[in-house]
DNA sequence: GATTTCCGTTCATCATACTGAACGTGCATT
DNA sequence: AATGCACGTTCAGTATGATGAACGGAAATC
């Protein structure tokens, strides 16, 4: 079999737009100022934002240093990075003891500061937080109850031992959907 | 100040030609079937290899595509990513229980295998192994003696308890400096 | 040694990404 | 209300990236 020809490779516009959009919300600038810095035209990144055309490097690239974000920030992982381990689940750290057992959810970034947060919530009352600074993320390890987390728009239902982990610097919720439902947060920054 | 604006922001050209030259000699196929392979023409490809021009996103994710690498590898930063911690340093996974205490070194990226290995080695033997396929990464935890270890160029010394990650699709080393120097070494390969 | 086949480069032509002005809109200010 | 000024979108013109044929050279095949 001959590898592939011509296969047109779609590119993932979509996520490329998204990623732009995301980003400039995040960073509070509006498309004009972003334009602007980025020495291209209005029309250009309206265009890119929404999903159209097949942008040059030379465009891309200088979006990416307007926000001040990197490259592959666009590209490499749809970026809101989620990650749900359901009770049970996830890799077990081995341990010499007899019978502990450790599941790894998720591994410390070097450098990084950890704040640990106990959450009481009851149904009816949906906590939305504004994004935080850039690169914070938050942990989420529901204790007890019903839970909707994560990032608007895509948040994550959870019960009791699920974990799930989703970008901060976005905006996100936490829903109780049930009484007394607990939950360890832990908010992590660079 | 106003932030920068109309910054033409240079965009690493003459780094993506290197890249691409470098994934395409390793591939070990030729300009031109790369070209067929990605579906695009011979000249585009030529011109992109010389540094030149500014290539649209659907053609450089094309290529990416063609050579079966992520997209940052033509653009990340001098690639190698090498990673040491020190015995005592890293974040320590927290247990409940007594004086259990595990340092998380590297999480294992989903998907990916690892296979373990155990290194018995003497002052004088040097080891140098050729590159491996693309995105294999080892890593290095000293169990006893003192060792030289990493990239071919840049190695680092390593003690008891000391672990140091580093790409294994370039040249590499594992040289003892001491007598009954013993290692585990992980071999991960996506 | 002539021929074939592949290699990588160069150049005129075509397709299209980018531009800049004009537009409708919403929010302050006067 | 009227005005001013940002915002984001649309559209015709233009700059330029991608193409495909033609090229010279090297290696394999006859």
């Amino acid at each position: 079999m001959v590898p592939e020809p011509q296969t047109p490779a779609k590119v993932p516009m979509e996520s490329i737009a998204a990623g732009l959009r995301r980003e400039r919300s995040r960073s509070g600038l509006s498309l004009s100022e972003v334009a602007r810095r980025a020495g291209i035209s209005k029309s250009t990144l309206s265009h890119l934002e929404a999903g159209k055309g097949n942008p040059s490097l030379e465009t891309l690239w200088a979006l990416c240093v307007a926000l001040d974000i990197p490259f592959s920030r666009l590209l490499d992982p749809p970026r809101p990075h989620i990650r749900v381990v359901r009770a049970g689940e996830g890799a077990a750290v081995a341990a010499a003891e007899s019978d502990y057992r450790a599941t790894l959810l998720a591994a410390s970034p070097s450098g990084a500061r950890r704040d640990v947060y106990r959450i009481d919530a009851e149904p009816g009352m949906v906590r939305a937080s504004d994004p935080h600074m850039p690169g914070v993320v938050e942990h989420v390890l529901l204790a007890s109850g019903r839970a909707l987390v994560g990032v608007t728009g895509e948040p994550v239902e959870l019960g009791p031992g699920d974990y799930v982990a989703y970008p901060a610097d976005v905006p996100h919720v936490f829903e109780a959907l049930v009484p007394s439902t607990r939950a360890v947060l832990v908010l992590e920054h660079p």
